[in-house]
DNA sequence: TAATTATTAGTACCTGCTACTAAAACATAG
DNA sequence: CTATGTTTTAGTAGCAGGTACTAATAATTA
C-alpha cells in the first residue's frame, strides 16, 4: 500500500464502504496502512457511522423491501377490494426500482404489482398459470405513481380470468389478462 | 405478561425474532418477564445467534439480494451469450421465491429472469416497452432449476424483438416475446 | 420428601466501538 | 533554520451487547 494523501484516502474509504459496509476500523487501518485512530478521525469527518450502525442500516433498509414482496403481501398499497370482483392498488415508484442510467422502472416491478393484485382479488389460494395480452405501453419513470385495477372477468370451475390495467395519470402503461386456478392444500 | 411455560416461550421467541430480529436479550427479557440469563439459555437451546449476528445475517443476505437485482445484473446465472443473437441463463429456485403454502414459485421471479435475459442479449441500453404472447404453462415448484433461452428474432431500427423460453427439464414453463428499444443517454 | 428441571445471579472476558488527552511526525511559511 | 499549523499516532476510560462459566435458588415432578 503506497502512501496516499488524506483527501485521497477519504475518497477511497467512501468507495470501499459503499460496496462493502462490513469492514471494521482495524481492517480499514490495515488496508490503508494507517492507524486505527486515523480511520476513526476519517469516519468522523466523513460522517460515516461505526460498523454496527452501518450493518444495522443495511439490514433494516432491505428488510422493508423484502417484506413488501413477502407472504400474502401485495406489491403496492391495496386501497380497494371487492373479493372475486375487483381491486385497486397504488405503488409509488422510486429510483431503487429503476435502472440507474435511464431511470426507467424495471418491468418486473410493474409485473409484480399486476400479478399480486390479480392474486389478491381472488379469495382462495390460487396459482398463476397463464398470462395473455400483456402489453407495456410506455416506459414508467422513477417517481411516477402507478394505479393498478384488477377485475375478475370470468370464472370457469376453479379457473379465474382476471384483467389488470396499470395507469399513470390516466395513461395506461400496462395491461394484461391473468389465468389463475385454485390450489387444494394439504397441510 | 402472564406466566407461560418454557416450551411456549421458546415458540414465542422464535416467532418474535422471525419478524423482528432486532431485539436485544434485555428487551426480550422484559417482554417475557424473565431474566436476561433465561433468554440467553433459550437462545442457546434454540440455536439462535446473538443480536449482532442476526443483524449481520439479515444485512448480508439482503445485500446479496439487492446486488443480484442490481445494475446490469441478470436474475439467474448467465451461462452463454452471443450478443444480439442469443443467450442462456439458469436459475435455481428455492422456497424463498415461492408461496410458502403452495411452494409454487412467484411469477415475477420467472418474469424477471426472462426480462433480464432479454435485456442482456442486446448490447446497447434498452428499455422494455412491450411484451406479447406471454404464457405461464405450468406452475414452477420451489427447488426446480429453470433454464432460460433468449433469441433475437427481429430488429427494426432501434427496436428489437426477443423471444424467451424457460424450461424445467425440457418442459416449457414460460414463453414470451419482448419488444425493446434502444435508449439514448444523456450523461 | 427427594430428585430433577428451570430460573436467576454474578463474575471475568470479548469486540468494536466513543470520547477524550497528549505526544509525535510532517509540512510550510517567514 | 525555526516557529506554526496540520496530520497522525498512542493511550486511557467507559459503553453495549454479548460469551462462557459457576453457583445458588425456585418450581415441578416422581
Amino acid at each position: 500500500m503506497k502512501k496516499i494523501k488524506k483527501s485521497e484516502r477519504h475518497q477511497e474509504i467512501k468507495k470501499v464502504l459503499k460496496n462493502n459496509p462490513f469492514f471494521t476500523d482495524e481492517e480499514l487501518s490495515e488496508k490503508f496502512g494507517v492507524s486505527v485512530q486515523t480511520i476513526r478521525l476519517d469516519r468522523m469527518s466523513l460522517n460515516i457511522p461505526e460498523l454496527r450502525e452501518r450493518v444495522k442500516s443495511v439490514a433494516t433498509k432491505n428488510l422493508q423491501k423484502v417484506k413488501s414482496l413477502g407472504e400474502g403481501e401485495i406489491v403496492g398499497e391495496l386501497i380497494d377490494l371487492q373479493l372475486n370482483k375487483n381491486a385497486i392498488s397504488i405503488l409509488q415508484t422510486d429510483e431503487s426500482m429503476a435502472f440507474s442510467k435511464t431511470k426507467i422502472v424495471k418491468g418486473h416491478y410493474i409485473f409484480a404489482m399486476a400479478e399480486t393484485l390479480a392474486l389478491a382479488v381472488i379469495e382462495s389460494n390460487v396459482a398463476l398459470i397463464g398470462v395473455a395480452n400483456v402489453k407495456y405501453r410506455v416506459p414508467v419513470k422513477a417517481g411516477e405513481k402507478l394505479v393498478a385495477k384488477a377485475e375478475v372477468i370470468n370464472k370457469r370451475g376453479s379457473e379465474y380470468f382476471v384483467r389488470v390495467w396499470i395507469n399513470v395519470n390516466n395513461d395506461q402503461v400496462f395491461r394484461s389478462k391473468f389465468r389463475l386456478v385454485s390450489i387444494d392444500l394439504e397441510v
